[in-house]
DNA sequence: GATTGTATTGAACGCGCGTTCAGATAATCT
DNA sequence: AGATTATCTGAACGCGCGTTCAATACAATC
């Protein structure tokens, strides 16, 4: 036996990829097998070695291709008018973001830790890179006098970890709207760095 | 050869404890073998079962210790005249607590999956007991007209978040002192708040 | 319809896993 | 001093791990 009939290396790659960002976020990178992302694509553990060189690459390529993504979305953004609008819209695209890739987010912030130290500095290097984007406006903001953060570095961190905190209790279908959690969370952060 | 001069249960519990605990923050639960915390403590791997009965129950053990210390120390901690000095306390507290104990804290963000489905919700009631005493602090405000948060379920988690993010990026000799960045989050969640 | 190249299988490699347990040793008790 | 108890060792159990690779089946090309 071999190649079932319509297999195609364009179909299984992205298809092993989807398979180990579900396992490894559900489940933790340690406790998934090569086997177990086989299994979820339906061939044989060997395979996976036609589309990574190992396991941690396997990870790291979706911890780099998410980060890609975040900051090209971000760019691509339309950019407000302002300090204040840059950062409401900043707020709102960071929730909105997220919610759209919860299995990304999550193994971002936890399996970080499975890289070796060249991966892990390159994923490092792309959150900074991100988190600088914030900064600046906070820090454009408070040369305008329209914000009062006590300090923009920290200001960043803590808007940052509260608005990401969303993927830990956001259900679909839940209480509120997307709409109306970016509301409630775009109110707490003008509020906070107010002048 | 067995036991060696000077032994004793209550010595080679919290050690195997404190090696477990360690090592989990450090790696990861699925990827740190018992043979590899009892050559931290100086063991072989069997004697744990003296201390546990299975290496899901070793971290359920941490974890739950971990949360009912931090309720108790939090119920012993002088309460504040009314919710806004009642608040001040509250994050000033969840800072300085959980950066006394960033193994823990990082395994009870990290590790929930690992437990079974009895053990998971034990350990997630206890958090919502935690989660409680601030959203009461934030309605009690409320009611007052102290607070004006959108949406106090919301805001708790919110503030609990970006408190605890604290971990992530606090270093000891650092540019900040804990009382610093205490005095700093602090500033962010009054405002954040306010009425 | 034969040839070529790609995608995949299935078996194998050495290794470490969580857990158990009979036996050995040190501390304690009578 | 001798018996008992608590503590720990060391070997073993079956199992699944990440990874490699020759063999193989299919698709595309001639």
């Amino acid at each position: 036996m071999a190649r079932k009939t319509g297999s195609h290396s364009e179909i299984t790659g992205p298809r092993i990829r989807g398979a180990a960002l579900k396992l490894f976020a559900r489940h933790g990178f340690a406790a998934v097998s090569m086997r177990q992302i086989a299994a979820e694509v339906g061939v044989q553990a060997g395979a996976l070695y036609l589309y990574t060189p190992d396991k941690e690459t396997l990870l790291f390529d979706l911890l780099k291709a998410h980060m890609d993504e975040l900051i090209a979305a971000w760019e691509e953004e339309p950019k407000g008018d302002g300090p204040l609008a840059r950062l409401e819209g900043f707020v709102r695209f960071h929730i909105r973001f997220n919610l759209e890739r919860t299995d990304a987010v999550f193994l971002s912030y936890m399996e970080l830790r499975n890289l070796g130290p060249g991966n892990f500095a390159a994923i490092e290097a792309l959150r900074r890179d991100y988190e600088t984007r914030l900064e600046t406006i906070l820090r454009d903001g408070q040369a305008a006098g329209l914000f009062a953060a006590p300090d923009t570095k920290i200001a960043t961190l803590a808007i940052i970890a509260m608005l990401t905190g969303v993927n830990t209790w956001y259900r679909e279908g839940g209480r509120l709207s997307r709409q109306k959690v970016g509301d409630i969370y775009w109110d707490m952060v003008r509020k906070a760095v107010a002048a």
